[in-house]
DNA sequence: TCAGGTGATTCACCAAGGTTAGTGTCGCAG
DNA sequence: CTGCGACACTAACCTTGGTGAATCACCTGA
């Protein structure tokens, strides 16, 4: 276990300082966050429901969560993913009603930060809110990437581009070591935000391995040669934002 | 030619008035955003390339244009499309590089806005703001419709889906009539909005015509039967936030 | 120790959808 | 009138990726 998994803030403070400089002050209104209650929720369990109406404001801690969206007849698509340090909820002042689910991938700790509590921080320093829309502006980056993904790059080169993705927004978190990283979602989670068959994932999975792309075991994910992989991926990393 | 289309603001105000209410003071303030110069595109130019560093904010009066993401090889995705009423470009404030290219898909005449200009409108009235924000919201919540329909969707639903939720953007914009509205853009746009091959996604349309789902011919769309065409596309209109 | 649940992997089969190539129509510039 | 470009549409072919079913390795709780 990763120390830094349980580091409350860190992981949020890591990733808005890969975007603007931060000090000592904003490390510490950013702390006052961390007041709210720890949640938790075990793997396979939805932490809000599509139609619900969220009035707290989820700051993820450690363990993976995803954004997804369901059909009525069971299929089910990951529309993004939550990595230790992400919002869920930064919408709830503008939007009444929950048009997606968010379901924990694997057993997840979270902040509940009420929104005032929120308010109070971000309105003496504006320079914060200006950090947290980055991170929304990202997201939705991230989902038009998705986009692109999905609608045109082959199954390998999705997979592929997804790894390096996870792997940029991971290192930001302090939670990638070298090339590797913990993968701690199944195959299955990965053949629903790729839009693929479970069968046809593991397929596209034993090639990366056989390319040397990728070794994945004991759900650890270790990047052969980054590299090539964005190669492969044509992976331009400008939709991540990391200019300051 | 719907005299409509060449309505400057009035779009935008029934857009935003679908969400909350607005007054004369509200449409006459937005009014003065049509101050700038307006533009024109020609059908099949770009009006943004990914990269730029844009500074104006643009906003569509008539035609149809479209967000896309090209790789590197040529294959192009377009992630979402603009009708008149809609923002280009909201984000100019937090995000400095385009992550995507916008395209005119018809010809098109929109404004540019200058930030400054934007700033003094939102400032006086908070409560534009908050349209504008919803506005950005429901942008995020089709793109991951979107994400579901082209990673789960059959390319029948995911028309089907499509041509449902065009219909009720442009009625929001009071640009159909009756179950019927304009559809300027070529089976070529379509095919690169869902991910499919021009060819199949010909085939699909002529399947569509066969169920009597809809009508297409002189860039005309009918739908036969909304309910039925909604009930194939397992439509949910729940993500455009159309609520007060 | 054993049963049941979860997850990874593989096989055989086949349908959905991509590719290539072609036809026809319309509108327009020369 | 002619040639060209944009667009809609179709056919033949074949690859990609989905389906259903089975096996195996773990882990955990009774």
């Amino acid at each position: 276990m990763p120390t830094l998994t349980s580091a409350g803030i860190e992981p949020l403070f890591r990733l808005l300082g890969r975007y603007m400089m931060l000090d000592e002050s904003d490390r510490r209104a950013l702390s006052t966050l961390e007041t709210g209650p720890v949640c938790h929720a075990e793997a396979r369990t939805d932490i809000a429901r599509e139609g619900e109406n969220p009035t707290v404001i989820r700051l993820l801690i450690s363990g993976w969560a995803c954004r997804y969206k369901d059909l009525p007849d069971g299929r089910r698509q990951i529309v993004g993913f939550f990595l230790p340090g992400d919002f869920c909820d930064l919408n709830i002042y503008i939007l009444s009603e929950l048009d997606h689910s968010i379901g924990a991938l694997t057993a997840v700790r979270y902040f509940e930060i009420q929104p005032q509590q929120f308010q109070e921080v971000v309105d003496q320093r504006p320079h914060l809110l200006r950090a947290l829309l980055w991170h929304e502006m990202v997201s939705a980056g991230i989902q038009r990437e998705w986009l692109l993904s999905i609608g045109q790059r082959s199954p390998l080169e999705r997979l592929a581009h997804l790894f390096v993705e996870l792997y940029y927004r991971l290192k930001a978190v302090g939670l990638a070591t070298g090339l590797s990283f913990d993968l701690p979602i199944t195959q299955n989670h990965l053949a629903e935000a790729n839009g693929l068959s479970l069968v046809h994932l593991n397929r596209t999975l034993q090639e990366m391995r056989r390319e040397g792309l990728i070794e994945l075991s004991d759900r650890q994910l270790r990047i052969g040669d980054l590299e090539r992989l964005k190669r492969v991926a044509m992976f331009n990393n400008n939709y991540l934002h990391f200019n300051r």
